[in-house]
DNA sequence: AGTTGTGAAGGTATTCACAGCG
DNA sequence: CGCTGTGAATACCTTCACAACT
């Protein structure tokens, strides 16, 4: 039986906030409803989509780092650690350079790009940092399977088709362009101004709803 | 009739594209449909919620420039120029001070705060920067609604809390950390880590509905 | 031909209601 | 009793199929 996306979606956030409430003995489906505003009843039965190990809940609640292994190895988020790369190292490529956030997640950042050879020099990584050109070896090589797309919108169409040729399945995208991409490939549009569209749709749907 | 919400997200990025394709006369839904991917029954259906002046569609297809400003008239995203601030500029949220993307789109940066005065002070950009115990003076006095949140995870949920007392109702949350809010409070969380396993469920689930 | 537009059908996700357990 | 877990009912969204128009 299939996750649902919605559900999949749910649950890797959920793993995060586990993990933050690591040294609780337990938590309840009501709390996770009061933290992320999700039905408790939406919460269990997301959960009930994982085959469970058992000692996973009791009747206090879950346990929060098994239920958080549990999510993660179910959508293949434990094992395999995910590696990511930076394309565009910018103002705010280069602001993730030093981003905490990837320690104790499943994905890690392992290599940066820049058509501007002497920003690659410059910058400073906990990772190598490449020139452009090199992504045709480097990404099959390490076997880099998403990139965070920090170019500017005028590059960023070309720069994706490059990064799909070399291998890319996943592509985080930062820029304001919209991107075309062949089915297999997944595209997570993450630019601000879809942030804002998104929040504003729903504050609109809410008000008109009260009418 | 209430506009669903995946139609809303859906329109509010159609507007985005029909802004890049401007100069041309007519857009039809089967070209939107090779741009984003969606089916053009879809973007027809998800059209067809917004009472349309005439003229928006011919034989040819839709003018972009008419359509654009049907749907941010109808989502709420066209007469009011939706104002936004910046909270936390550290590396993240200092990047965004010389964003391009905000031109042409229904939003735009016009404050910015830290709880640093010194980065208030060395940094530049367009609109004035101004330490952090000022939201509440600046924040009511010209009408800001959405809150760009980059501070550091630990102070996440506290900023927050102040920037809604301040009169915020959406925040895009760039931190890593879950923000817990009141109803009628829209959060929107673009954590890199996210959209990261966002992509990796829909991969997972594509290849497991192969099997 | 090619387009939009839409009621109706179909599929998916959410919500409910209650069983089962400690 | 409060908690989890889950089949069944509901609500929601997407997809289909075709009418209407140029």
């Amino acid at each position: 039986m299939p996750i649902p996306r919605p559900t999949a979606e749910r649950l890797s956030q959920l793993a995060r906030l586990l993990d933050q409430h690591s040294h609780a003995a337990a938590i309840s489906s009501s709390e996770i409803e009061h933290k992320t505003g999700w039905p408790s009843h939406t919460i269990r039965k997301d959960i009930s989509f994982l085959e469970l190990d058992a000692d996973i809940s009791t009747t206090a609640g879950y346990n929060p780092v098994a239920l958080a292994k549990a999510i993660r190895k179910t959508l293949n988020l434990a094992d395999t650690d995910s590696k990511c790369c930076i394309v565009g190292l910018g103002r705010l490529g280069s602001a993730f350079l030093e981003y905490s956030g990837f320690a104790g997640s499943p994905f890690s950042l392992c290599a940066g790009f820049d058509s501007n050879v002497n920003r690659v020099e410059i910058l400073k990584a906990d990772f190598p940092l490449y020139p452009s050109f090199k992504m045709k070896e480097i990404i099959p090589r390490f076997g880099i399977k998403f990139a965070i797309l920090c170019v500017p919108p005028q590059q960023a169409q070309a720069t994706a088709d490059k990064l799909i040729e070399c291998g890319i399945t996943g592509i985080v995208n930062f820029t304001p362009s919209l991107l075309s991409v062949p089915s297999g490939i997944e595209v997570e549009n993450v630019s601000i101004i879809d942030a804002l569209g998104a929040l504003a749709a729903r504050l609109a749907a809410e008000n008109a709803h009260k009418e």
